[in-house]
DNA sequence: AACCTAAATAAGCATTGACTAATTTAAGTT
DNA sequence: AACTTAAATTAGTCAATGCTTATTTAGGTT
C-alpha cells in the first residue's frame, strides 16, 4: 500500500475509532455484541445522567456505529454494520482473552 | 463478563485505542508494522511540522504504544508489543481488505 | 384534555487536544 | 570552539469534547 492510500485509510479508520473509543460509548456498544438493546436498558448500566447519555447515543447514530429501531416508546439499538462487530470482536479478542 | 469487569475493560481499551486515534498517528504505527523506522523517516510521510509531528510522537510514547532505540542523532520507533500490533492487524483486515 | 414516561435536544461552561512559533538538548561535523 | 542536524520541549492560541441544567418531542395512560 502507498503512502496516500494508507493515509486515506488512516483517516477513515481514525474516523471510525474516534467515535468508539469513549469508555462509555464502547461499553454501549459491548453490550450490543448480542443483539438490539433498548435505550433505558443501556442506560441503567451507566452512571452518567439521561441527557449525558442520551448525547453518547447521538454521538454513535451521528457517525453511523449504531443503528435505532423504535417501538412505542422506546428506541432499541443495534451495531451498524459487520465492521463494527468485527472491531468490537478484536478488542475483545486482544484485551479480554 | 458482568457489568463490573466489563467497565474496566472498555476503560482500558478506551484509553489505548483513544491514542491511536489519530490520522497521524495511526499513518506512523501503519508504518511501523514491518519493524523499526526512524523518526525522520516517518517525518519525510507527514505533511505537519517538524514540531506537531514530535509532539504526536511523544504521544505515543507516553501511552506506551511504541518503543525507540536512540543510535547516534537518530531515534527508532517500533509498536510497543504484541496488542498494539494485533490491533494494526486488525484494523488492516477489517479496512483494507 | 391533563399527565406521565422514554428519549432527544439546546444552551452554557470547563477541560482537553492539536496546532504554531520559538527554544533547547544532544550528537556529529568543519 | 563554532556550526549543523535530529529530535524534543515549552508556551500560547483556538477548536472540539463532555458534562450540567433546562426544555422539548413523542407515545401511552387516566
Amino acid at each position: 500500500m502507498d503512502m496516500i492510500d494508507m493515509k486515506e485509510r488512516a483517516t477513515e479508520v481514525a474516523d471510525v475509532l474516534k467515535t468508539m473509543t469513549h469508555p462509555e460509548r464502547l461499553m454501549v456498544l459491548c453490550q450490543l455484541v448480542d443483539g438490539e438493546v433498548s435505550a433505558s436498558q443501556l442506560q441503567e448500566n451507566s452512571t452518567l445522567s439521561q441527557s449525558a447519555f442520551s448525547q453518547h447515543l447521538a454521538v454513535l447514530r451521528k457517525n453511523n456505529i449504531v443503528k435505532v429501531r423504535k417501538e412505542s416508546q422506546s428506541v432499541f439499538y443495534s451495531l451498524a454494520d459487520e465492521r463494527i462487530e468485527a472491531l468490537i470482536a478484536s478488542f475483545y479478542k486482544i484485551f479480554c482473552e
